[in-house]
DNA sequence: CCCATGACGAG
DNA sequence: AGCTCGTCATGGGT
């Protein structure tokens, strides 16, 4: 077999053609075996050489994971092009056009009667490339996959791409760090495809009963499920005259509810409702309602037999990073799961979870970001609102309204005074946002920390109204300074939780979920301390490579986590 | 059937 | 304070 004398790191291209075979390519060497066969010489070269893969997705990298294999090193395409390019969008045609200078705008897209009509119309099926010099769209969904030529040539095009992205990361001058994300970002990426494959361990038995405290026990029938149906309705509608009808999932129809009873609303969402709980006996029920029509609509017993397998783990699709500033995302309500349920989410038997989040996150990333030497002192506090309120002279929760309302553009509000003087301490840290601000309210794309680009795009204000394009303008400067914090601190989330991911394997310890400044890490109970340590060891090493220590032995920006050892979701800091 | 909007959960 | 995401609902269009 060849490749044998690749060496750790090296890149080799690997695509896979679902059930049929496998190409791997490694500078010049091509070779393509048959699926499954194929899964030993992978798994060998993964144990004796250790590779750096390159693949053009998640799929690839899913295929390994179902096989029981756990790369060590990746190389993602999409998840690099969306990191130099921003947006959602990182096919094939995309990741080609871009490193081929084509217009992104011109991807030709298989018209519906191509599906039917003459193949010769289609060029040759052998060829990537159309007569545009866009991959076809026939190729990319599913021609390469048809021969092991086929498959062979598209992981030539992968390795070749890869060689073209190195390029174009190098060439981010300004942002240095940029190289190193690309690789936090494709373990991600693969990151992500375990969680999909491993699932979210659930209890279902406690699921149910939570639910049924909502909204009753699972009804049997369509009748019984109307009649659980019209009884909540009536809990609400029972205030009003006898004979009333509206259909309170209409929000119109509950605002002209409101109206009825007295009550005028521009809209009827839960905050504004809250206020107005004493304004008629109406108003706490209708909220009550809201409450439970959600767990049914959305987080119910259809939710549960959805998305929860017969092995009890809850199972979603999940994403490296967003469109915007590229944080994870998930389906199956893995990211909006209400609080109340939680305590589902449940370690297996002679297991518990490890559960950390970051403290203060985003003031850090911004510290560290920006390079302010005195808000980088107030992070050696564990509460850095503390020092920051010292040193602006105000009290703590001012301090730390005044620094969130920077960070995300606050425009009202008791913040706005201390604002004054957080500019005035705190000058470096706040230019920086100032500066992201105003790129973004011109219309110039920002690039984080870390290098991914924010674009800002440049909306057409003409047919608006002075008034509009102005508050459209502000949002957009509003948008660019989040971004540039959120974005980093989505970054430094990733870099810890694929640093995790990697030291886990030892102890048979899985990444389970990824919550934005949130990890849930299920391992054998024998491991939980050790596990523990290995997180925060994790963060250590993150906050290294962000922050290093300098030739005083000084670390400039600490980074804080709250660590535990549980058994059920449910049981965070406070609690366990 | 697609799309915009409201509403709401999480961070 | 503001920003993201995904999901379900209605209600307007085609």
């Amino acid at each position: 077999m060849t490749h044998t004398d690749a060496e750790p790191g090296a890149p080799v291209a690997l695509a896979i053609a679902e059930n049929s075979a496998a190409a791997l390519v490694s500078g010049d060497d091509t070779v393509v075996l048959a699926w499954p066969d194929a899964l030993a010489e992978i798994d060998r070269l993964e144990r004796d050489v250790g590779p750096r893969w390159i693949w053009w997705s998640k799929d690839t990298a899913r295929h390994l994971v179902e096989a029981g294999i756990r790369p060590a090193r990746c190389w993602d395409l999409g998840a690099v092009h969306r990191l130099v390019n921003g947006g959602w969008r990182s096919g094939p045609a995309e990741i080609w056009a871009s490193l081929h200078d084509l217009d992104p705008g011109d991807i030709p897209q298989r018209s519906p009667e191509d599906l039917f009509s003459q193949l010769e119309a289609r060029g040759d099926p052998d060829d990537p490339v159309g007569a545009d010099g866009h991959l076809r769209p026939e190729w990319v969904d599913g021609e390469w996959a048809q021969t092991a030529a086929r498959v062979a040539r598209w992981a030539e095009l992968a390795l070749e791409l890869h060689r073209r992205q190195l390029d174009r990361v190098s060439a981010i001058v300004d942002r240095p760090a940029t190289r190193a994300t690309a690789l936090s970002e494709s373990a991600a990426e693969l990151l992500c495809a375990e969680l999909e494959v491993d699932g979210l361990p659930f209890d279902r038995m406690t699921g149910e009963t939570i639910v049924a405290g909502f909204v009753g026990p699972r009804p049997r029938t369509a009748d019984e499920a109307a009649a659980q149906l019209a009884r909540r309705d009536e809990e609400v509608l029972q205030h009003l005259p006898p004979g009333a009808t509206f259909d309170l999932r209409s929000p119109d129809q509950v605002k002209s509810l409101l109206r009825r009873v007295g009550i005028e609303v521009p809209d009827t969402r839960a905050w504004r409702l809250e206020k107005l709980v004493d304004a008629h006996p109406i108003v706490a029920p209708l909220l009550a309602w809201r409450r439970a029509e959600r767990i049914l609509t959305t987080f119910g017993y259809d939710w549960i037999d959805t998305h929860v397998g017969a092995d009890g783990r809850l199972r979603g699709a999940w994403s490296g990073s967003d469109g915007a500033a590229g944080r994870m995302t998930a389906t199956a309500g893995l990211h909006n799961m209400p609080a109340e349920l939680r305590p589902a989410i449940a370690a297996e038997p002679g297991h518990v979870f490890v559960r950390a989040d970051l403290g203060q996150i985003e003031p850090r990333i911004l510290a560290a970001v920006s390079g302010d030497p005195k808000l980088a002192a107030a992070t050696h506090d564990d509460d850095m609102y503390a020092p920051v309120a010292r040193q602006l002279g105000v009290e703590r929760e001012i301090a730390k309204v005044a620094v969130l309302g920077a960070m995300y553009g606050q425009t009202t509000g008791t913040g706005a005074q201390a604002l004054a003087r957080l500019e005035r301490e705190y000058p470096i840290a706040m230019g920086y946002l100032r500066d992201a601000d105003a790129a973004a309210q011109g219309g110039h794309d920002l690039r984080t920390y870390g290098g991914r680009l924010v674009r800002t795009g440049s909306t057409n204000t003409t047919d608006m109204s002075e008034r509009d394009a102005r508050s459209r303008a502000a949002a957009r400067g509003r948008y660019g300074r989040n971004a540039m914090v959120q974005g980093a601190a989505a970054e430094f989330f990733k870099t810890w939780a694929v640093l995790m991911r990697a030291r886990a394997n030892r102890l048979d310890a899985r990444v389970v979920l990824c919550l934005h400044d949130e990890l849930l890490v299920h391992v054998p109970a024998e491991a939980g301390r050790d596990a523990a340590a290995t997180l925060d060891a994790c963060l250590q090493e993150a906050a290294h490579r962000w922050a290093p220590i300098d030739r005083r032995g000084h670390r400039p920006v600490r980074f804080v986590s709250d660590t535990s050892v549980i058994s059920q979701w449910s049981q965070a800091k406070d609690a366990g």
